[in-house]
DNA sequence: TAGTAATGTTAGCAGCGTAAACATAGTATA
DNA sequence: TATACTATGTTTACGCTGCTAACATTACTA
């Protein structure tokens, strides 16, 4: 084995990926991330000032996924409605959120602030962009400030969502019929084209 | 000084909570709150088995806190229309959310399976009946299964903002103009109402 | 080829959650 | 009232953590 990795710092961060989706991200120590790229435990401080900035490229990657998988859903090259492709980015957040709800969680940590990482916050201030686009297709001369709100409403609505679903909160309706949730998340499609009353 | 303490768990709680809300709940440590309460580093073991079921313990004062600012803003007593207490709720909720964000963390925290806590559940669980309550009011007659996709319409949104309010994402508009997350922060009602096409 | 920067290792610190053993106080029973 | 038991505190110690300092090896550059 050779004493110079090479690419460590890549390895390092798909390693530190690997365990966050595995374990959650508040059961990962830098330790076992090294251990994970077979390295010296403090080896990664050669590239990483703090665990914050390993984590923070973690999180970074979340971001950059969720961008990818909202800009496919919203293709343009698609041949789908305006509105048809919009519900796709629905479902794609939806699902990424659940897919990857460890490294998700990781993404909206208060533990990583976003203050100290500017190119974290450009990522995911990208990812929002995605659903900019697709809004100002959907609502063509729409104002601004309505752009700005309805931005708002849709993805406090996603990132909620995505939280409440995986939570075992919910409403307690009088009957017993199945819950409101998995009502929700079965058909979310309808969902949340009704909802938001497009 | 005596050697028991008398009211231990309930100081133990409280300077959790107070800890809690100045430091955030992934710098709070056991010691840390053995120490507000003067007592020694394991004392807090003969209250709670394990760091989680105290920290649990601070998850579920904040619900009920949550509980009672829903109920106080939703009070029928109150001479305002249906409509308006709602409004107040949403404000509340965003209120609480964003005055104890630290707290609010802490609640949504993945740290705290809440499976593993009944009553913590229940307790969360009860915050989301005022939400429930109101929205009959609101829409008398609704059928069950409108009322549960409300209601998480609802939540989502009220969660989701919370949690985009304090975070720096927010989308990018073309023009200058101040911030839409701060236009919809200082006018909230107003965004509320529109949004939710009450 | 020599000097320096980059990147790895080893050793060690203080802080953490937790368990075990022990000490003291309060309570129930004889 | 004396005694046993239980509840609740302390002390000590273990292994894990993030991180620093000192040192070793390799790669680059003049």
């Amino acid at each position: 084995m050779k004493y110079h990795h090479g690419n460590l710092k890549e390895e390092l961060i798909s390693s530190a990926c690997k365990i966050c989706e595995a374990s959650g991200h508040d059961h990962m120590s830098l330790r076992s991330i090294a251990k994970e790229a077979s390295v010296s435990q403090t080896a990664p401080y050669r590239h990483f000032k703090t665990k914050e900035c390993l984590l923070a490229e973690v999180s970074k990657r979340g971001f950059e996924e969720l961008t990818e998988r909202l800009r496919a859903a919203t293709n343009k090259e698609s041949k789908a409605t305006a509105k048809d492709r919009f519900l796709e980015m629905g479902l794609a957040y939806l699902e990424f959120g659940l897919e990857k709800r460890k490294t998700y969680d990781l993404m909206h940590s208060p533990v990583i602030d976003k203050v100290e990482f500017p190119e974290l916050l450009d990522t995911a201030t990208g990812a929002f962009e995605e659903l900019v686009q697709i809004l100002k297709e959907l609502f063509p001369g729409i104002s601004e400030d309505s752009l700005g709100k309805k931005c708002i409403k849709f993805w406090a609505m996603m990132h909620g969502l995505v939280g409440l679903l995986d939570m075992k909160i919910e409403p307690e309706t009088d009957t017993n019929a199945g819950s409101a949730m998995s009502v929700v998340k079965d058909d979310f499609r309808s969902f949340l084209e009704e909802s938001l009353e497009i």
